[in-house]
DNA sequence: AAATCATACAACCGCAATGCT
DNA sequence: CAGCATTGCGGTTGTATGATT
């Protein structure tokens, strides 16, 4: 009947209760010791399941069931994209948030882009063996200079009046993505934001009873250092890794039989980056949910969510002279 | 209205790093 | 210094919920 400590150990959702054996061992002894809350019998907890429950869900200031701003969607990119997946370490850079948040965001956003670009290749798995190597050529290393990648630059007045409307898109894109690059944000945001000493917790503790992330966005978190893009011109996330992806040479992958070192000059030659990539709200788009609930409540989402068709449809069509075009774009 | 699908989130597991005796 | 315990991290899985068909 009574088989604990070894075989009586509690896994699944916590409980209420279980919350506040926990929170009362912090008051008490400080988020530590976390086995002795099981060897007191406190709780029939592992002292590793103690643990992630109260950095995941009981740590003070946590913004929990708040989606990720696009401040915070810029910054885990950037991170990522510097450190590879050292959730950890990026999220010491979110204030509020946790590893286990910033790991889910990513590999949900990496899902979701998987669909975006169901030819290029799932990146969950191949993080791995690509960890610590720049996962996109460019910015990541050292966000100062982008010596891989030649921005093209374009007189948006003439190369094709069929996308005119591209065009505007992919100059102000550009400009964005200028901007997202001279941000070097390891050194604006502090990392010890997140460092709770235990002389800290108490207050905190009562702190955190009345701080749903609502309230305070704006106020934990720090970027207020980083120049903010103009809301109306500001690249989405999914853009942002789209643009990423053109920058490495798997995107060409995309035009099925054509091999990116063939495509080498004509890389540069044709305007196929920047068009693609358009602003929010101007621009046919992508789902995409700015997550900007918390600080306003108002979600985006834009419906026309894009296909290979439509992915390919703001294409000047010369460039399908050059390309050998995919088995069947429209079947999918 | 029901079934299916996609997404977000919570939690577990294994391994590595670190600290303690 | 070795061995053990604890803590931390990253990958993975399970589940609840919402959206779509």
């Amino acid at each position: 009947m009574e088989r604990k400590r070894d075989e009586g150990i509690r896994k699944g959702p916590w409980k209420t209760e279980e919350d506040e054996v926990l929170l009362n061992h912090v008051k008490k002894y400080g988020p530590r010791d976390w086995s002795s809350i099981r060897s007191k019998g406190l709780l029939q907890r592992t002292g590793k399941s103690c643990r992630l429950r109260w950095v995941n869900k009981l740590r003070p200031n946590l913004k929990n069931g708040c989606k990720f701003s696009l401040e915070e969607e810029r910054v885990v990119i950037e991170l990522q994209a510097q450190f590879g997946n050292k959730w950890a370490k990026i999220a010491t850079y979110l204030p509020g948030r946790t590893d286990n948040d910033v790991k889910n965001f990513w590999s949900s956003r990496q899902k979701r882009l998987t669909r975006i670009l169901p030819t290029s290749s799932p990146p969950s798995k191949s993080q791995k063996n690509k960890k610590e190597v720049q996962p996109y050529h460019g910015c990541s290393q050292g966000s100062n200079s982008c010596p891989a990648f030649e921005v093209p630059k374009f007189s948006s007045s003439s190369e094709g009046e069929s996308s005119s409307r591209a065009q505007s898109c992919s100059s102000s894109c550009m400009e964005n993505l200028e901007m997202i690059r001279m941000v070097p944000l390891p050194e604006l945001v502090n990392p010890k934001l997140l460092n709770f000493d235990t002389n800290i917790i108490h207050h905190e503790l009562s702190l955190a009873e009345k701080n749903p992330c609502s309230e305070s966005q704006e106020q934990i978190f720090p970027f207020s250092q980083i120049p903010d893009p103009q809301p109306d011109l500001i690249f989405s996330p999914e853009s942002q890794e789209l643009l990423a992806r053109l920058e490495d040479h798997n995107i060409f992958d995309m035009f099925g039989q054509l091999d990116s070192s063939e495509l080498g000059d004509a890389a540069q030659v044709l305007p196929i980056g920047p068009q693609l990539f358009e602003p929010v709200e101007s621009c046919p788009s992508y789902e995409y949910h700015t997550g900007g609930d918390c600080r306003n409540g108002v979600e985006e989402k834009i419906d026309s969510t894009i296909t290979p068709d439509s992915f390919f449809d703001d294409f000047p069509t010369d460039v399908f002279d050059h390309i050998e075009p995919p088995p069947s774009p429209s079947d999918r």
